[in-house]
DNA sequence: AGCACGCCGACT
DNA sequence: GTCGGCGTGCTC
């Protein structure tokens, strides 16, 4: 027997199998180590065969390096599917798997228990203790009545030298078993709720219906949660298991509590906030079949689960579900690959889809449940457009338009919480001499520096470079500097100029560097312990926070200025998550936004929740314009230290992407240039841009990998991209 | 990725 | 003389 092996080393050019005999027998999925040229590493079996036609002395597998396979069967075809799209292999496969599993590096926790010895009846065991041994005799009889117990907790009880006292006359055993480290959750009681029309003909919808991608449509407040727990429900009294993705799960410690409430210990939680014990700990639940619902961000879509009944991809709009560094995936594009392989539902939610997602409901490739009312009948928050050209005219250059401030000061004065939304962080984008213009710029990327009074220095929001601030001009020597664009630390710092008495918070990158700051910060709010949390997009993704009446959006326009046809669609997504945060229970809310161009079409819909409106109205654009859905944009993204090397790299695709252009229909636009952003952490950055029709795009994409493949090499790195979503 | 082989400069 | 620089090539 031949065994296929894939050697766990993320290199291109050894991303292939490797034949080996083994004296023993060995599964498919198994991790062996095995002799690779001088030396031994570790490798996933990705197959078995008969005969092999390699022309070298093949070597044999040296040793399983688990008990059982940790590749599950579908997810070698995963990883399979996944590498016919310009990824590698090895790197697919290490996505499967706990990183700590590689090198051997996890330990398993153990735990000691003691039993009593049911070969003795309690009168033989008795006979062997002496009569003054009374600690002894107690722990013997309460031993016959409970069984087992933690040999720590016995020990505790009574008293140590007893215990063993007791194992060495064999009247207890001691038995070691394997635990399981379980993440502390917030402990909620399960509520028993009763579902309204709606969500209960949701939920029948679904799990009366056929296997396939459903997108529930729901505005916010409206249940989507609970209805994602009963479809659950239902597909674990099938017999089969479930996965619940959601953005970022250490924001959302909620739902944690939710689940763990209703589906206890049958949920696994997978999230970036875990211990590496931790994480082995809940993927091996799964594994081995002790979990069947795994609820986690993004790569908690590659839990090891068999049988999958349902996989709910919650808030699928967001952006955290396309990962930006390799391996690049699509949340989606692999869980609607599994939902085939396992005849199970895709489930999709959102209050503001993604345009392509809802433009496929409308096509009838997905099943669109539509939920119009919120579960406590509340009415949306009012959102009133401020234009920031008028309040210039009226002299104000602040950071604040008057409508803001007076609505800050009204909801300060009725005890009430405000939240500041700006999605840029530091104190001011940049600094500029007003005599010369230099502006200080980061040498390893090609973006001016952001200045953070916090910590006096200018840092690069790319590369994450630090360095001193300047308060003269290193060039001309002039004093007088000009600050960029406001960021959040900023508005704190103008919040407490207009209210001194205040409690302000702040939450962005900067301030939750630590992994439970976030938590801090979001329950320090929640008890009253600020009025004003001032905030990026992470303030924005579903809190309840029952006293905040007043969202205030600082810069709305500033997703909308990417250039970048998506930026209506996002700032529209943007708008609806924030609003969404005021009033969530008694109290009505109020959402004020201030923009420099308040006629834009969005600014409209996001006002009157226009869901359906807005997306007419976009789809309609795109369709004239030619843009996705309506067709398929590539970018290949081609990354070298040297500036000439990624020109060639880019020269090179673009040769070989011109020549399948003329022999091929369905490719316009073929664009070579360089990236926005030319440089990024010391590389170089080309890119090559090419627009496909709909109808060619599944004929055209196989070749385009297969250029995009052979660009690599020791010097460049080309990626590709499929409808960027943002064009650095 | 690593680890060896291989062919040219400054050092005890 | 030789120690060691890192270019290039190979791994079942």
């Amino acid at each position: 027997m031949f065994y296929e092996v894939i050697v766990d080393i993320s290199n291109s050019e050894i991303d292939k199998v490797f034949d080996y005999h083994a004296p023993f027998s060995v599964e498919v999925g198994h991790r062996v180590l095995v002799p690779f040229g001088r030396r031994q590493v570790e490798g996933f079996v990705v197959g078995k065969k008969e005969s092999s036609d390699c022309k070298y002395d093949i070597k044999d597998i040296i040793m399983k390096l688990d008990e059982y396979p940790v590749i599950l069967p579908e997810m070698l075809e995963l990883a399979r599917f996944m590498a016919t799209k310009n990824l590698r292999m090895i790197d697919c496969l290490r996505l499967f798997i706990p990183s700590k599993l590689r090198g051997g590096r996890v330990k398993i926790l153990k735990k000691n228990y003691l039993s009593y010895n049911t070969e003795l009846s309690l009168e033989e065991a008795l006979q062997l203790l002496p009569k003054s041994a009374k600690a002894q005799r107690a722990i013997a009889i309460r031993m016959q009545k409970d069984g087992i117990v933690g040999e720590t907790e016995l020990n505790a009880e009574y008293s140590p030298t007893s215990v063993k006292a007791l194992v060495e006359r064999g009247i207890l055993i001691r038995l070691i078993q394997e635990e399981s480290r379980i993440p502390d959750s917030l402990k909620r009681d399960a509520k028993v709720v009763t579902l309204t029309d709606e969500q209960q003909s949701a939920v029948d919808t679904i799990t009366d219906g056929e296997a396939g991608t459903y997108l529930i449509h729901g505005v916010t407040g409206s249940g989507k949660t609970e209805i994602y727990m009963n479809v659950i429900e239902k597909v674990l009294s099938e017999g089969k298991t479930a996965i619940m993705l959601v953005p970022e799960i250490s924001l959302t410690p909620q739902m944690h509590g939710l689940f763990r409430a209703r589906f206890g210990d049958e949920v696994s939680v997978l999230h970036s906030g875990l211990s590496d014990g931790e994480r082995y700990d809940e993927w091996r639940r799964l594994l081995l079949g002790q979990a069947r619902v795994a609820l986690g961000a993004r790569s908690a879509v590659f839990a090891p689960l068999k049988d999958l009944g349902v996989i709910i991809i919650d808030e699928e709009h967001d952006n955290s579900y396309v990962s930006e560094s390799n391996p690049r995936y699509f949340t989606s594009e692999v869980a609607e690959f599994r939902a085939k392989y396992n005849q199970a539902k895709l489930l999709l939610g959102s209050a503001t889809p993604a345009l392509d997602t809802y433009h496929l409901a409308m096509q009838g490739e997905y099943k669109l449940i539509t939920l119009k009312n919120r579960v406590n009948k509340k009415q949306m928050p009012t959102i009133e457009t401020i234009d920031m050209r008028d309040e210039i005219r009226m002299g104000n250059m602040g950071v604040f338009s008057a409508p803001l401030i007076s609505a800050l000061e009204q909801t300060l004065k009725d005890g009430n919480q405000a939240m500041l939304f700006l999605n840029r962080r530091g104190y001011a984008s940049f600094k500029r001499c007003k005599s010369c213009g230099f502006v200080p710029k980061c040498p390893n990327c090609d973006v001016s520096l952001t200045y953070h009074q916090e910590d006096n220095t200018l840092r690069c929001h790319y590369c994450g470079a630090k360095y001193r601030t300047i308060t003269k001009c290193p060039k001309c020597g002039y004093e007088d500097l000009k600050e960029g664009k406001t960021g959040t630390e900023k508005v704190v710092d103008e919040v407490k100029r207009l209210f001194p008495n205040a409690r302000v918070l702040r939450m962005d990158n900067d301030t939750t560097k630590t992994k439970d700051s976030y938590v801090q910060i979001l329950s320090e709010f929640g008890e009253g312990k600020a009025d004003i949390l001032v905030g990026t997009q992470m303030i924005a993704k579903g809190h309840d926070f029952k006293n905040v009446t007043l969202v205030g959006i600082i810069d709305a326009d500033l997703s909308l200025y990417y250039s970048d046809y998506r930026s209506a669609e996002r700032t529209f997504q943007l708008i609806t998550q924030v609003a969404g945060r005021a009033g969530r229970e008694q109290k009505p809310g109020q959402v004020i936004m201030q923009t420099y161009s308040p006629r834009h079409y969005v600014y409209g819909y996001a006002k009157a929740y226009d869901y359906e409106g807005f997306y007419q109205k976009e789809i309609n654009s795109r369709e004239l314009t030619k843009y996705p859905p309506f067709t398929k944009i590539v970018r290949l993204l081609v990354l070298a230290e040297e500036l000439e090397e990624a020109r060639a790299g880019a020269d090179k695709l673009t040769a070989r992407l011109v020549t399948l252009k003329n022999k091929k229909d369905g490719m316009r636009n073929l664009q070579k240039m360089s990236a926005p952003l030319k440089r990024l952490r010391n590389f170089y950055r080309y890119q090559v841009v090419i627009w496909l029709d709909r109808e060619k795009e599944e004929e055209l994409m196989p070749y385009i990998y297969q250029i995009a493949n052979e660009g690599n090499t020791d010097k460049v790195t080309v990626f590709t991209e499929i409808n960027p979503q943002q064009m650095l």
